[in-house]
RNA sequence: UGGGGGAUAGCCAAGCGGUAAGGCAACGGACUUUGACUCCGUUAUGCGAAGGUUCGAUCCCUUCUCCCCCAGCCA
């Protein structure tokens, strides 16, 4: 389902016509993240996009880390970053770094600067952002911006060689100060930054920055689409003038679509990584997350991941998508896939009052109603059982099919019970139930006497293991209001993101292992946790909740 | 405000001068040992607005409105 696929979109187009009219010979797209922290849906997004394109056109795709800022950067990320493109089910062709290249960027400057066209400019970062101009006016000429080609070499051969602090000068384009695209305004093409970096160590102390840096990554590495979000549009003049005035033999041409933002999400890493820096979140891969890992440990699956960004289709136009359709695509994939099994979050126990005590049935259940292949399991049914709290009511609103005094419903897999009586402590609660069963109504016997309405599920009393159950809600919610992004993140979370219960799951998840998902019936699919997960502490993840169309829950 | 992009249903999105695909959501209904799944049906005389060109306009032209991005020595 998920192959038979015919994508046509704007890029593809443009892809395709390159191709057919010759000026491509081969197909090169790449993944430049920064590993300034972990990859998000939103990344998904763009990793599928460029790794489907180039696969569909024979072509190759690199996995390039956009190293070029070491203070932001860690070898954490990196690794991090690798695992999730190929859990994603990617597999690379060549793996770069943009450090591998900083010695030809360095040659390339001087090229700039050999031709007039970059400067060294002392002037500090201050100054050059109250000189740069406004949208409405022109910005002003440098008083360095005309110093000889002679003393630019001498000046950033000396920045290269540690001669001067951070921000003590900068060597930048010389373009146009009254561009009306501020980016054109003599772009800052290398800092000077004392850090270590990851990848190089102490070998360099001034730094490209990604307007200059970018473009030599992909003409160096024979991409042929360099395919970015819409935020570099406006950069796609400088593109084009470094592969230019550097001489990159191999010209690559840069395309955009727009970014993926999800509906009561933040994709923003800033915002990701304070969350994880505040401890706000149990790290980068808390469930709650949207980064890769917190989906992979929350239990969505690459394929739902796929044919999710599949679906939304490469675009120009920005918007938000409905987290439902994620939800769609996760339980799209589990259900025909994933075993069914009974488990109860909130329970309440019930007794059988005619049901012999001591005695213990093993009763047949499909794995999966949906593919009979997956077979039945047997499960114990004795006197004394655990439903769900909200499966029984002692006052029940109209249409409420399941348990309330005097009604029958189908226990699932076992038997009709009706329930009799109803026990409850010093403060009125309702701790118990008793019921009645009807040994000829038995799961499977073909019993048509007379029909219930509802079907409710349940765990062997006796057998039942503790478990516990986490559920999920959005990390940040409210109006828009308070959700905007000038409102500090804090105040911004969903105090109800995380709801810890402690229930029961039948004996035949014994013996569940992490990451092992389910569909616990009539509740949604889960996953075992891969963290916390212990045999003896068994931890499930709610990955989604089974839609309903009953009104209230 | 200068520049760059965008506007098709509640959300995403096809459409490329010939009379508005599809998915999600929602709402009905069928089926059901999951109020699930599946299946059927309903939902834009309308494409941001107003003019114009044309036999014919979502598509071309003009003007206007609204939204997003750019003033990091971040990427």
């Amino acid at each position: 389902m998920e192959e038979a696929f015919n994508a046509s979109d704007f890029i593809r187009e443009i892809v395709r016509d390159d191709v057919k009219g010759g000026r491509v010979r081969q197909v090169v797209t790449r993944f430049p993240p920064e590993p300034n922290g972990y990859l998000h849906i939103g990344h998904a997004k763009s990793i599928f996009i460029n790794f489907e394109i180039a696969r569909e056109f024979g072509g190759k795709t690199n996995l390039r880390f956009d190293d070029t800022n070491p203070l932001k950067e860690d070898a954490e990320y990196v690794k991090a970053i690798q695992e999730d493109v190929q859990w994603l089910g990617y597999q690379w062709d060549g793996m770069f770094f943009a450090s591998d290249y900083f010695e030809e960027m360095y040659q390339r400057a001087v090229l700039l600067i050999q031709k007039g066209l970059a400067y060294v400019d002392d002037q500090s970062a201050d100054e050059i952002r109250e000189t740069r101009g406004t949208l409405t006016e022109p910005g002003l000429n440098s008083p360095f911006r005309s110093r000889p080609v002679e003393e630019n070499l001498v000046l950033f051969e000396q920045m290269r060689h540690g001669q001067f602090a951070d921000g003590a000068k900068v060597l930048r384009a010389k373009m146009d100060m009254a561009s009306p695209n501020l980016n054109l305004r003599d772009p800052v093409l290398y800092r000077i930054s004392h850090a270590l970096h990851h990848n190089t160590g102490d070998t360099w102390c001034i730094y490209p920055m990604y307007a200059f840096a970018h473009p030599l990554e992909d003409a160096i590495e024979g991409v042929s689409h360099s395919l970015c979000t819409l935020e570099f549009k406006d950069q796609r003049p400088l593109y084009d003038w470094v592969v230019r005035e550097c001489e990159m033999p191999h010209v690559p041409r840069q395309y955009e679509f727009g970014r993926l933002n999800l509906t009561d999400t933040i994709m923003s890493k800033r915002s990701l990584k304070q969350l994880v820096d505040e401890g706000l979140v149990d790290g980068w891969d808390d469930p709650r997350m949207p980064t890769i890992s917190g989906l992979r440990r929350r239990g969505f699956t690459p394929e739902a991941i796929r044919s999710f960004v599949r679906e939304l289709g490469v675009t120009v136009a920005g918007g938000e998508v409905d987290y439902k359709l994620l939800e769609h695509h996760i339980r799209q994939d589990l259900s025909p896939k994933v075993p069914r099994a009974m488990a109860v979050l909130r329970p309440l126990k019930v007794i059988i009052t005619n049901y012999p005590e001591g005695r213990v049935e093993m009763m047949d259940a499909e794995v999966n109603p949906e593919d009979e292949s997956m077979g039945t399991k047997q499960i114990p049914f004795s006197r004394e059982i655990y439903i769900e709290q909200e499966d029984f009511m002692e006052v029940p609103p109209p249409k409420y099919f399941r348990l309330f005094p005097g009604n029958e419903v189908r226990l699932r897999n076992a038997y009709f019970i009706r329930c009799e009586d109803v026990v409850k402590d010093e403060f009125g609660r309702v701790v118990e139930i008793h019921c009645t069963y009807d040994p000829e109504t038995k799961s499977g016997s073909g019993f048509s006497g007379r029909k219930v309405k509802g079907t409710i599920h349940w765990v062997d009393g006796h057998t039942a293991i503790p478990a516990e159950f986490r559920l999920y809600e959005a990390l940040l919610k409210g109006t828009e209001e308070e959700l905007s992004p000038s409102v500090d993140l804090k105040s911004r979370l969903n105090p109800k993101s995380l709801e810890v219960l402690h229930g029961f799951v039948g004996k035949d998840l014994e013996k569940v292992a992490a990451y092992d998902k389910f569909q616990f019936v009539r509740q949604g699919y889960f996953q075992a946790d891969p963290k916390d997960f212990r045999s003896d502490r068994k931890v499930f993840n709610q990955i989604v909740s089974l839609k309903s169309s009953y009104p209230m829950k």
